[in-house]
DNA sequence: AGCACA
């Protein structure tokens, strides 16, 4: 079997995330990672027993969709890599947009599901306070929240990363710069992990790079930190 | 492994 036989959803279905990555971040990384395919409406991360470790991505078409599910399989996030399918239903925020969205519809389905358990485990109502944080209104959490001020370097069309964990290649930082109009290349430096330098065509493109990707973990404890080459 | 949106 190749792929799911599910068929193309505007929302994709990402499982097998590391699971200690906290849900306002993992919603921001992967917002991160996957705005270069589309316009993305919304994420929906919940870190219940059932569901944590999946993310839903909603893009607004289906064709951004089918590039993230293909050009991002298996893409290692946060130590593990990603498996990503379509969604198999249609996104809560889509049927709102297209005033399919049924309220009542809605319920019931959910009291079917529940139904559905309660039967199958015959034990009494018992266990289920799930853990409720939940604040995020979800809106497609943008970046660049933390101290994104930077050092005093003057701008260049180079930028420089510092703070990669070991097991970065240049394929990796490619995927996550080459989503930023102008870039040219990224060069690492095997004498020295975790540094490498991304060019770009000139220094407003690279400012715009810099500005988006600042402190993006490709692993939970490595904060990128980028800054304009010296010169 | 696991398909939700409160």
């Amino acid at each position: 079997m190749l792929t799911s036989d599910i068929p193309p959803n505007q929302t994709i279905y990402i499982k097998n995330l590391n699971e200690k990555v906290k849900k306002e971040e993992l919603k921001r990384s992967l917002y991160a990672l996957f705005s270069q395919y589309g316009r993305i409406l919304d994420i929906v991360a919940l870190k219940t027993a059932k569901l944590r470790g999946q993310a839903w991505v909603v893009f607004s078409e289906v064709p951004a969709a089918s590039n993230a599910v293909r050009q991002m399989q298996n893409f290692p996030f946060y130590d593990k890599p990603m498996r990503i399918q379509y969604a198999k239903s249609k996104s809560d925020c889509i049927a709102k947009a297209e005033g399919t969205y049924d309220k009542k519809k809605k319920q019931e389905e959910k009291a079917d599901k529940k139904r559905r358990v309660d039967e199958s485990q015959q034990t009494g109502t018992a266990n289920g306070p799930r853990a409720d944080s939940n604040g995020g209104p979800a809106a497609a959490s943008r970046q660049g929240k933390p101290g994104t001020q930077e050092p005093a370097t003057e701008p260049n069309n180079i930028l420089f990363i510092q703070n990669l964990p070991y097991e970065t290649n240049s394929m990796m930082l490619e995927l996550l710069f080459k989503q930023y109009p102008g870039f040219r290349e990224v060069r690492m430096v095997e004498a020295k992990p975790g540094i490498a330098f991304v060019e770009f065509e000139d220094d407003s493109q690279s400012s715009v790079a810099m500005q988006d990707l600042q402190g993006f973990k490709i692993t939970s404890q490595n904060p990128m930190a980028i800054s304009y080459a010296k010169k």
